[in-house]
RNA sequence: UGUCCCGUGGUGUAACUGGCAACACGUCUGAUUUUGGUUCAGAAGAGUCUAGGUUCGAGCCCUAGCGGGACAACCA
């Protein structure tokens, strides 16, 4: 296991952490057989996001590469706000990401049964009890984390009471709330979870795989550690904020250990992204009040928005795997996850040629009706996707910022007087300016040079620049959405005084209209990616059709010319 | 006034368990280029939170501070 070296590129996890430190040290002193069992458990109260997906690398990786397995576990036990439709959706996103549980997909209602009858042992052996206290009032005893909690009343009751009282609580006989079963441990803790934690309150609700069988639920503590157990998990890998949660988790795991094998927590950081918000409660406030257009809206963090808006398993693999996994909590910058993403598309995307902000061109020296197809490359990066052919006519569109008429000293598009080149095609000369009433431009006169055909003039004659361009004649027309981040502060999660609906970036969505695309894209499906020629990443929107085809940009191409306009 | 965790260039990580701090992103040069993309070459930028201590030698060990975070849901 100890063979990463410069040869083992195969593996998926190239990079060794602390967590992988623990688990070659627990393996070479033989514990738990030298199995290696992670699993990847979350609430289906939400979609997963890109946070998520840390911890899916994280958990199916380690597992990856030990040789050992990683389960999918639903941690169900609040059917208050669960819900099948999230239970399908993390599905989908987990087998996107590139991980798979095989036949192992549990449930933690998979054992409540089990649970339940733990949950008996404990109160047989006088270490848990029914306590009838309202809620504030059991919060009120548990005190502070600076001052000790004062004990229930009802911590003394007898054995076999507390047998009838949760045996009763089972049955339905009482309201929610009417009374809870909690873990006999220490009230003066300085660990406040060990203050005699609760492990079941009464709910009397449709729990979505168990139905009405129970109106009583397992609390987290009560249920993850004894889940990892009853699965065989050797590794249990969670974020930071369980740290404090640990001892609770081993003092129910020994409690139900009937031999030497423990699961064993290990905490590790959460991912924070720069510009983005990644509570689950705050994204679905985003849904409910109608900020976004839903889970998937591609401006979300969500692995599902992330998807629509063109990101690729291999992108967000590579960038959790650049981010590393540690237990200091930073803020990773979002440029980090754009390299990635271009850093896979750059390999991957076929290259097209789309107009999103049009300037009619006529080449008043070109034939009338001529549909001139010349060859096109579809992608630098990989000869093997060969090369298209792009109609080149009379009338073609360019991007408006492509011409100036009184460009800078440093400007090398088009401009009045200036040759440049059409891509693939020819060299064109810029003779005339036509401008409305106003004073915009709306067309531009030039020539062309038919020696230049392909590109290349046979005189040797040089440009400085290649502009792309579509022809006016022979497109499709697609409506392109354009992104930016969601939120305009860098931590948006952290900005105490104001509501984070103020934070959000009215510009983070732009829709434009009358886009020309080259005819090759016409057939192109949902999710299907392309470079956009000198712009940007962009796919097929779910939204396109057959009368309109729909663009979103994934990520725009790195732009030096653009950085220094900005200075 | 508690317990636990964390503290390395702007950002994220590394440093073979003590040998004069490396990589990636970002930034800035320059070269190449039928994408102002890619690629390539190079540069700037930290002396590792502070102060003591151990040691021939400390980012790594010890002590004390300082700073940040987590914990008081019948949430997970």
């Amino acid at each position: 296991m100890s063979e990463n070296t410069s040869d083992n590129k195969k593996s998926v996890v190239k990079t060794r952490n602390f967590i992988h430190e623990i688990v070659e040290k627990d393996l070479l002193e033989g514990k738990n057989g030298g199995r290696v069992h992670t699993r990847f458990p979350p609430e289906p109260n939400g979609y997963l996001h890109i946070g998520h997906a840390k911890a899916i690398c994280l958990d199916f990786g380690t597992a990856q590469k030990f040789g050992g397995k990683c389960n999918l576990r639903f941690d169900d036990t609040n059917p208050s706000k669960e819900d099948q439709e999230y239970v399908d959706s993390i599905m989908e996103d987990v087998r996107w990401l590139g991980f798979d549980w095989e036949d192992r997909l549990y449930y933690a209602s998979d054992f409540f049964d089990k649970l339940h009858e733990f949950a008996v042992k404990l109160i047989k052996e006088g270490k848990a009890y029914v306590d009838d206290q309202p809620a504030d009032i059991i919060s009120q005893q548990r005190g502070t984390p600076t001052k000790p909690g004062v004990e229930s009343p009802y911590r003394k009751r007898p054995v076999d009471e507390n047998l009838a009282l949760f045996e009763r609580m089972k049955n339905g006989d009482f309201p929610n709330g009417h009374c809870v079963l909690r873990a006999k441990i220490d009230m003066a803790s300085p660990n406040m979870h060990l203050r005699d934690p609760l492990m079941y309150r009464i709910m009397h609700a449709e729990h979505h795989r168990t139905g009405n069988k129970w109106c009583i639920y397992p609390m987290y503590d009560f249920a993850h550690g004894q889940c990892d157990y009853f699965e065989g998990i050797t590794h249990s890998l969670c974020t930071l904020e369980f740290e404090i949660h640990r001892p609770l988790y081993s003092w129910f795991v020994d409690n139900l250990a009937d031999s030497d094998y423990r699961p064993r927590q290990i905490e590790f950081s959460r991912l924070n992204l720069t510009y983005t918000m990644m509570s689950k409660r705050k994204l679905l406030q985003l849904v409910e009040e109608g900020l976004v257009s839903g889970w998937d809206d591609p401006r979300m963090p969500t692995i599902s928005g992330m998807r629509r808006r063109g990101f690729t398993p291999a992108s967000i693999r590579n960038f959790v795997e650049k981010v590393g996994i540690t237990k200091t909590e930073g803020m990773v910058d979002v440029a980090m996850l754009e390299h990635a993403l271009r850093e896979d598309l750059n390999k991957n995307a076929q290259r097209v040629m789309g107009v999103i902000n049009p300037l009619k061109v006529i080449i008043t020296n070109f034939p009338e009706d001529k549909v001139d197809m010349v060859d096109a490359v579809n992608n630098p990066e990989d000869e093997s996707a060969g090369t298209r052919k792009v109609p080149f006519t009379r009338e073609i569109y360019i991007e408006r910022d492509d011409f100036m008429e009184d460009p800078p000293k440093k400007f090398f598009r088009l401009s009045p007087g200036t040759e440049v080149r059409m891509r693939y095609a020819y060299f064109i000369t810029c003779n005339n300016v036509v401008k409305d009433d106003e004073g915009n431009v709306i067309e531009l006169h030039c020539t062309y040079d038919p020696a230049s055909r392909g590109g290349n003039s046979p005189d040797g004659r040089k440009v400085k620049s290649t502009l792309h361009w579509v022809s006016a004649t022979e497109n499709v027309e697609a409506e392109v959405r354009l992104y930016d981040r969601l939120f305009m502060v860098e931590d948006p999660a952290n900005q105490k005084d104001s509501d984070f609906r103020q934070l959000l970036n009215p510009e983070s969505l732009l829709v434009l209209n009358k886009c020309f695309i080259e005819p090759s894209v016409k057939n192109a499906k949902p999710l299907d990616q392309f470079q956009f020629e000198r712009l940007g990443y962009f796919n097929v929107d779910k939204d396109n059709s057959d009368e309109k085809m729909v663009f979103n940009r994934t990520v725009s191409l790195r732009d030096n010319w653009a950085k220094q306009m900005g200075k």
